[in-house]
DNA sequence: AGGCTATTTCGACGATCGTTGAAATAGCCT
DNA sequence: AGGCTATTTCAACGATCGTCGAAATAGCCT
């Protein structure tokens, strides 16, 4: 995980109504969401929504699979934990802190 | 922490000269970094940086101190700490991930 | 007070974002 | 083939971002 990457998905991230997609995925589960769901839960725009799901799959936040003629949505969990990894990951190098307490500087 | 705020603070770390601005102050540790020391490290214009810095600390996750002429900044760790915790949170509610292993729906 | 260094504020610029409705496409079903 | 639903692409818009240099301010020191 390079920092540029690691901006990237901040960023894809870092939007209220991105950030809200994506947990709505995450609470999904495996079984992920189809498209128009997600729409229907938010209620924004179809093609706003298509636009924010574009991006959060270009960072690799998300991945999509095709099931007939919907698309289930899917959050992908080790790519956040490894986005978690690399905030984390620095933390304290010379100074202690709450969250690293071992397991970073390990 | 509530969505809002979340993503406020991930957009702020979606920048790559502001991620870039917090690494450094989080390496730096408890001892923090002048402004005019975390410029020279970056090579970036004061102003951009005070920019920059004036985003991190309006989330929370910068602080500074005044030490005479100098502005000490730090990362402030348990800002992060919450953040990530968030991020982390509704994780897998039902369904196993790699990261919540138990602890996150404790 | 006067000067000096550190930092911020101001003003500006092109670039990107976030949102939408309308139109185009993908893929199923009869 | 024809129609139907799900989703994306297009075109557009105002709004915000990221960057900079120049000018203003903060606070120390003599």
């Amino acid at each position: 995980m390079n920092i540029e990457q690691a901006a990237k998905q901040l960023e894809a991230l870092g939007n209220p109504t991105r950030l809200q997609v994506y947990r709505t995925l995450v609470r999904a589960g495996d079984s992920g969401l189809p498209v128009g769901s997600l729409q229907e839960k938010l209620g924004i725009a179809a093609s706003t929504l298509s636009h924010h799901l574009h991006r959060l799959i270009l960072t690799g936040l998300v991945t999509q699979e095709r099931q007939a003629t919907t698309l289930i949505c899917r959050a992908n969990y080790p790519a956040m934990d490894s986005l978690v990894g690399f905030l984390v990951d620095e933390c304290c190098v010379d100074a202690p802190c709450a969250v690293g307490e071992g397991e970073a500087a390990a």
